[in-house]
DNA sequence: TATTGTTATACTCTATAACTATA
DNA sequence: TATAGTTATAGAGTATAACAATA
């Protein structure tokens, strides 16, 4: 049995392995519910929440939301569209750069929202059912730190240029 | 503010949004680390890990295989067959039923586990840094068993045949 | 009849590189 | 020169439905 020393420590490589089909599990079962009560994708719903619930203005530029996300940017580009098209946000140049473009949800994007959250809340509560609230919390506390910690880490939105 | 019953509750959903954040963020950087030391998509990893690490003979049937990641039929053929081309696992008809497919890992399979591992916990050691090892092993126990609820539930692989 | 697995097909998503425009 | 964002393109992955074979 060769000691490896580089080797992560089994308690965290559990940990992961757990976290991962958690995740996984969990993604494919909302992105069902998501596409049949509203007709989005998982990362549609994340960028509309983040627009909805999460800004106080219902508004930000590209380049925070790809930092929140951690997407290429074409890739946040194309999503973007397909909301924007769907009428659910706008765009607008920045008011502040102009190379900037400022993503707003509309009406309809709140309403969207509204028409999925409930359904959305009922899967939650389904597959969440172990996790008590205590325990709920506790996973929180543990897992915002780390997601601090690896959105500050170099490889956000920019990055692939800077990197070449 | 009108009080919505039907809603998940707070910490449910902090806890939700805090693991696909992480889990989003992980598996991005893992599977670019994977890419490029082995050229293996994440699920591909799992697949071989489940077969290689997770099974005593090396061996498990598609069936099976699906229902650990939960994934379509189709796009579990379509992944064990990069695997088998790449000459990473082998397929056989199952001994007992004659229906049913072998998948064994094979020893270039091994060696490619073997090959990719080191700087797959190195990334996770570094992205999962603020997680201390007590942490790690709480995180573990809440979330075992969520998995297990998850994976117990209706939407299996035999499921979306069964449904009609 | 029900289950296992594959195939054909169509579609969604993602990333890379080249490009435009502004700072 | 560097940054913000878009576009073109090409590739990977996924799901649905139809299919063949075995239980």
């Amino acid at each position: 049995m060769p000691e490896d020393p580089s080797a992560v420590d089994a308690a965290q490589l559990n940990a992961y392995f757990a976290l991962m089909d958690v995740a996984g599990l969990l993604k494919h079962a909302v992105e069902q519910q998501l596409r049949e009560d509203g007709d989005l994708s998982f990362i549609q719903f994340q960028l509309l929440a983040r627009l909805g619930l999460g800004s106080p203005t219902g508004s930000e530029r590209m380049t925070d939301l790809a930092d929140g996300v951690v997407y290429s940017r074409s890739g946040l580009t194309y999503q973007v569209g397909l909301l924007d098209k769907a009428g659910l946000v706008t765009r607008a140049p920045s008011p502040d750069d102009d190379r900037g473009v400022t993503v707003t949800i509309t009406d309809a994007g709140r309403e969207r929202i509204a028409t999925v959250m409930p359904g959305h809340g009922e899967v939650l509560k389904r597959l969440l059912q172990p996790l008590a609230a205590v325990d709920a919390e506790t996973i929180t506390e543990l897992l915002s730190p780390v997601r601090d910690h690896m959105r500050a880490a170099p490889p956000r939105s920019a990055a692939p240029r800077r990197r070449r």
